[in-house]
DNA sequence: AATTTCTGTTATGCTCCTTTAACAAGGAGA
DNA sequence: TCTCCTTGTTAAAGGAGCATAACAGAAATT
């Protein structure tokens, strides 16, 4: 079962990822305080994010130190070009996934947020804009939203593999959907 | 943007998510392990995610103190039933995730698998449910399936705002998909 | 001007996950 | 039996990210 997955030492590839979940964090913070109030201190970030100043002091030592955060005339912080490309694309992305969650599986909106949210950093590039591809397809073509719509509305959490055919599970001897959580 | 993301620290679940990475693949492995040689090790635990023995031990009295690891008379590791259900669920999530990345969204087969890697365990179990119940549709029903790879294959990374009608970029100033990489 | 408050930085310590290295116990072969 | 190798555990240390607390300097209040 992913053989190749754990063979080739990939999988951790997951701390390896460019941009931690809280980093990027920060730099949405600044992008939305300098949106909601013109500017972005420190402090201000430490309160939107709820972690202590102490901990946005470093973490934004850090993004300096990275060329994603930078400090105009008057010490306060701005988002260099990258930065702000950073900041915008994990924005995009949870908007994206959010609302495929929301309005295409038809997940409750707090589920779907909070998947949104732990994975909006994680989704690469090229997956994300084809996402968005995807998602602008299935909202706006009339017949086919419709169709997908009524596809989620009879969703079954589980499928009977002796009347079913599924392209999914394969050669899987348990229907994947059968899988209960335990977290 | 992203406003009550933010604002409520709701990003921060991502550091409280039941199951961290790294804890699902030392269950994947177990159990890929028992599949290909009937038991698993310590050892072979180790040596398989490519980590230190010293690590691998940790990480299994870690995982047996949550009742997901157990050992047999002969002190092989087992899968507790939650562990086996753990493990199973975040294999599914991957078979899922990859392959809507790679046949439905058409991304290579390399940046899905990675993509998939990353958030496997993150997916709720609610929303594997209705990704795979789209997927079985999305795969299965001819027509759509048509469609859909039509639609995919005429991919652009990026689209007009001026000319074309974007149910997802919605109110923003910029077209999603024009949000470049820099990472 | 003097005092208080706010802002930002730094020191210390915690958790998680990793590493290397030292060590104990068991099994295999000479 | 006596080595030698494998296996598993533990100790020490490091990096990421967090907390708390002490501090210096700036800003605002009195």
């Amino acid at each position: 079962m992913n053989k190749e997955v754990n063979d080739s030492t990939y999988w951790r590839e997951f701390d390896k990822n460019p941009l931690s979940h809280s980093m990027a964090h920060y730099l949405m913070a600044i992008d939305a305080l300098r949106n909601e109030l013109g500017y972005a201190r420190s402090t201000d970030i430490a309160e939107m994010l709820e972690v202590s100043r102490g901990a946005a002091s470093m973490a934004l030592a850090q993004l300096k130190k990275r060329g994603w955060v930078t400090e105009d005339p008057n010490r306060f912080l701005l988002l260099s070009e990258d930065g702000a490309r950073i900041a915008s694309m994990v924005e995009h992305n949870f908007i994206i996934l959010s609302k495929f969650f929301e309005q295409v599986l038809m997940v409750d909106t707090e589920t779907a947020m909070g998947d949104a949210c732990k994975m909006e950093h994680l989704v690469s590039n090229e997956t994300g804009k084809r996402l968005l591809w995807l998602m602008r397809y299935l909202l706006s073509d009339e017949d086919l939203a419709v169709k997908v719509r009524e596809r989620m509305s009879t969703y079954k959490p589980r499928c009977d593999p002796l009347t079913e055919q599924c392209p999914i599970c394969g050669g899987t001897t348990e229907c994947l959907a059968t899988a209960e959580a335990v977290l």
